[in-house]
DNA sequence: CGTCGAGTTGACATAATTCAAGTAAGGTGG
DNA sequence: CCACCTTACTTGAATTATGTCAACTCGACG
């Protein structure tokens, strides 16, 4: 056993070698823990970090100049946080911990490695990029173009559908750490319509809430409010170079 | 001079050497022409190509259970288009020509060798794909939290700093061959409500319209107004490995 | 010359926001 | 362990940004 996060979350979608293991387990060297509401980057920061997020749940954020936010992406356990590090040399969104975390942060020259000596591994990192920037779309078509009832519900659903690729056995509750007033930065709502939209949820029936736990009550026709499609079930690994 | 477009694009960031321009234009061995109007792929469709543009404006789209339609992402000349099949077997959204285009399509096998054999292309693309990344999450924030006035300036100035990427010296103006309605798709609002905002930054000053011309009159206070930072103009590519 | 698609404008409808007030729950210090 | 304080949640009423519907203009094109 390697002990790597990241490399469990991508044997979900292909078995590895125990190179490639290897070469995966030296990007969470090291480990730091941030406390529930920590700030871990700052937009402009200088980026030459990337992180694996090993425990715990965070959010990438962007600030706009009338002080509203806009909640990027929500990350979780096995996710690769703060990519666009990867891009440019300054961060262009900030970081955060939504609740107590475990980070491995590495340099992002650390990549150079993958790309010169596992091919493979390079090309699943792209896999898994593009599948993000279609989650994203997804999300695009979610604010511009749908209910406040059913960004919500879309949220809910990716969430759910996001924790299922690193434990299959959550069945359809789960616990959601986030404040009305964030899933609102993260649907383009206000805290208070948020508040709404969850109350006509649960009385449709589709979903139920216990303090903080959600249960999805009725998924099929959840989605089908939500219009949402999960794109995390399977990738297309079909194309990848064979492991070097 | 290899005539490869996507290789042109990638030199503005970064020289390449002989080989990799080789390896590239390799991906641009077949080119075909659509016309405007013409739905090249459609979500849902088998993905197992993707494309380079060589000429003219594409957008990529979803269409919603309600019949409406967001526009994901404009594609200019030098894009790689249809990504999203290096991710699964179907593709996620539909593609449009939204002027004449030539394309040239390649398998996403042709990826494998880019990543076997040229571990700095690679590489380079995930940079790419990153910026994109960024790019869409920029949009989110536009359309979550930001006024109708904001996200129409917004899309004027992305479209001229992406044009500014293959053209430096486009100055000001820019042929806009998008009607009100697929602004408004893009932009999630309506056609009526693209058009009082266009008037809107015309009377402010902003921008003049002539036909589907489009002049930026104060670009610094337009990007202000939009809440719009240039993402294109510099990536960090001090990571990359060399050039094998 | 007539038709069609795009742009324009006005009147009205509505989804979501804002403001405000109050409740419930959890954490902390005395 | 209680009293207090803070933070999140809830609900109602008023406001506003954007959408809807409809009518009209204009230019392009066949």
């Amino acid at each position: 056993m390697t002990g790597s996060c990241f490399a469990e979350r991508l044997e979900h979608y292909l078995p590895l070698t125990e190179k490639e293991r290897t070469a995966l387990a030296r990007l969470e060297d090291s480990e730091r823990s941030f406390r529930r509401g920590t700030v871990i980057r700052r937009e402009n920061d200088r980026a030459h970090e990337i992180f694996v997020l090993r425990s715990g749940w965070m959010y990438s954020y962007a600030l706009l100049d009338d002080g509203s936010r806009q909640i990027l992406r929500l990350h979780f356990p096995g996710d690769l946080v703060g990519t666009s590090g990867g891009a440019f040399i300054d961060a262009s969104d900030s970081l955060a911990a939504l609740t107590d975390v475990k980070l491995c942060p590495f340099e992002k020259g650390a990549l150079r490695v993958l790309f010169e000596e596992h091919p493979r591994l390079a090309a699943l990192l792209f896999v898994i990029t593009q599948a993000e920037r279609v989650s994203l779309t997804d999300r695009l078509a979610s604010l511009g173009r749908t209910s406040a009832r059913s960004r919500v519900a879309a949220l809910l659903l990716d969430t759910i559908d996001r924790l299922r690729v690193m434990k299959r056995d959550i069945g359809q509750s789960f616990h959601l750490p986030l404040t009305q007033e964030e899933i609102g930065d993260a649907t383009g709502l206000t805290s208070v319509h948020v508040n709404r939209m969850m109350r006509v949820l649960v009385e449709d029936g589709l979903i139920s809430r216990n303090n903080s736990t959600i249960t999805i009550n009725d998924e099929r026709r959840l989605a089908q409010v939500a219009n949402y499609i999960n794109r995390y079930a399977e990738l297309d690994t079909s194309w990848l170079p064979a492991p070097r």
